[in-house]
DNA sequence: GAAACGATAACGACGCGTAAGTGTTA
DNA sequence: ATAACACTTACGCGTCGTTATCGTTT
């Protein structure tokens, strides 16, 4: 009766509301990177709507590749960098995919060299 | 005066030769991936230029992003399913490669927002 | 009084890098 | 008696998955 912002989630609620695993949520939770609204007297941890948005920024971070100790820095201290840290991400993952594509030439080398030797007897 | 091939090589020389380090050569040992020909009375590890060949497809199968394990297996059950086995490896590289073309896009679309809205006021 | 759900603690996985401490001598 | 090299633990890293054990009750 105090807030009108008051539907609270539960942790299993939450992580299917934003498809992590609790055991996610825990682990974000001791990293310092989500840190529930609240906790219930019993130790439950009670997440609120607004901690959805940073979640899905997490996981977003998450999907373009940064560390968690990166996805930390950069939701912590506004987006000082931000342009710079994205440019040089995006340059190490494009280095990433080009490891990727040598290797699976290496692997159609290879799959062309048993077909041949396979078929000539 | 026993064996015509009796060149052996140390530890250190043999890292180096392959292009691997010590510590790679303990782990694969414990690994019982790749056991040196020999170990001397003092339990160094002692490897003959046939174990060459061996760590060289060890290399060559890491390259192409086999975890040791399967690595393993590879060398061990000689080349049966190879083909599939290779297939299937390209199959799952290919789908982490378009996982990070993705990220590349997203980061390449954050990149564009960050920069037109800095410029717009 | 059991079913569900929550919590914490801690090991496992992957491939070595990197000390730390100690023995050997290719 | 030292340099150089070798050996064996064993922790660290990154992100949770997976038991195991136990308390709570949205």
């Amino acid at each position: 009766m105090k807030d009108a912002d008051d539907n609270l989630f539960q942790a299993r609620e939450f992580a299917e509301l934003t498809g992590v695993t609790v055991r996610t949520l825990h682990h974000y939770d001791r990293l310092g990177l989500l840190k529930p609204s609240r906790y219930s007297r019993a130790g439950y941890r009670l997440y609120r709507e607004s901690d959805v948005a940073r979640l899905e920024q997490i996981i977003a971070l998450k999907f373009i590749g940064f560390p968690m100790n990166e996805i930390k820095k950069i939701l912590s201290h506004g987006q000082i960098d931000l342009a710079r840290t994205l440019q040089r991400q995006r340059e190490a993952i494009t280095e990433k995919r080009q490891r990727l594509e040598l290797a699976i030439r290496a692997i159609q080398h290879a799959e062309y060299v048993i077909a041949t030797s396979g078929d000539h007897d």
